[in-house]
DNA sequence: CCCCGATGTATCGGGGCGATACATCGCACG
DNA sequence: CGTGCGATGTATCGCCCCGATACATCGGGG
């Protein structure tokens, strides 16, 4: 999951772990919050020890400030076996759980994704989606009298950002049958389905 | 967290852990997904430990099918100590995070919070998603053309969402501050600020 | 009669998170 | 001019949670 973000990343191009981490934040801040130190130098050393990613000690660019002492930045760098391993990533769905930030991460990287595979995440998630929503459902017409006003009205907002949801998949999914895959509002300028290397 | 919730469950009635984990289940369903058993039985052992709840060797009550081998159901129970515990987290809130589930958990039970614990919580909330919303919206003015479509339209969606969220925080606080503490449509059946024992 | 799904308890490995520590750099304010 | 603070930057540790898995019992329907 992780592991799939860092490799998309470093894919765009090599990067340093505070600079990774600033783009993991914007790109996927959608579903996911933060992620942490603790999260992203281990996974960086188990790419590294994977072989995906190589670790080169930061050359200093023009306008680098001369760095004279050790500890100075590690710059990371996608390998090709990482590049297989991503497009590997990019076609697999994420597992069945509700509340799985997969989905975010894979959304994220729909400019690389091919439109069948994106279509079926984006039912996947759908499906999932739809099913919390029927359980909701199911708690507050058989158990209403049994709950107190505020988990209630909890579930009212569970339900309502549920069904939202669903609507907002629907859309994605009508659009994406109907051929334009991107969105409606803003040029890209990463066009889709064009795997470099 | 899982701690909380398990005594606020607890503080209601003894269980047994397949009840429990169904329970928390549908009470925290909205902010949480499901709560897994390699949690919940890790929890339960400590809070044992800790001396917050006791376990019995489930009475069969009368209608029990008789279970003559070992490994029947494990009831347990909220002792003394664990009442304590329980009051004082009620009133603590909890990090700071916007992804916090704390949030889901402890509004789940404010039918025993006190109204100004309540506010506080709401308000905490209401700043962090706050805060969330603005740096989406630094990024979608400020990053729009570098970020390919899906990108932004997931930002967006989050943007939504926060925006909801905070609207919804904005009623629950005007709600509370005029008085009525319970909700707008249903009954309740847990009459707050009557903390028993 | 037999199997299947619900009930029920429990463990294990892996991975993410918050807290923390430490070092350097640029710059703003006194 | 210097100093101290906030941003940049790398890294670890312990805690907790999750998904997968195993195993046992029970009621009922084919």
């Amino acid at each position: 999951m992780l592991e799939f973000a860092i490799l998309g990343l470093l894919h765009e191009s090599p990067m340093h772990g505070y600079e990774l981490r600033k783009q993991l934040t914007t790109k996927l801040g959608a579903f996911r919050a933060a992620i942490s130190y603790g999260s992203l130098y281990p996974t960086l050393r188990r790419l590294q020890a994977a072989g995906w990613i190589t670790e080169e000690s930061g050359a200093p660019a023009a306008d680098a400030p001369l760095l004279t002492n050790r500890r100075s930045r590690v710059v990371y760098k996608i390998t090709a076996e990482g590049k297989e391993r991503f497009q590997e990533l990019l076609s697999s769905a994420g597992p069945e759980t509700f509340d799985d930030p997969g989905f975010g991460v894979h959304f994220a990287f729909f400019a690389r994704t091919d439109q069948a595979t994106r279509l079926r995440i984006l039912e996947g998630r759908r499906r999932r989606v739809e099913e919390r929503r029927e359980g909701m459902r199911d708690v507050l017409s058989r158990a209403a009298e049994r709950l107190d006003a505020y988990t209630l009205e909890l579930q009212r907002h569970g339900l309502d950002a549920c069904e939202r949801e669903v609507r907002w998949l629907e859309e994605l999914i009508a659009h994406e049958r109907s051929g334009r895959p991107p969105e409606v509002t803003t040029p890209s300028n990463l066009p889709p389905d064009q795997p470099e290397q």
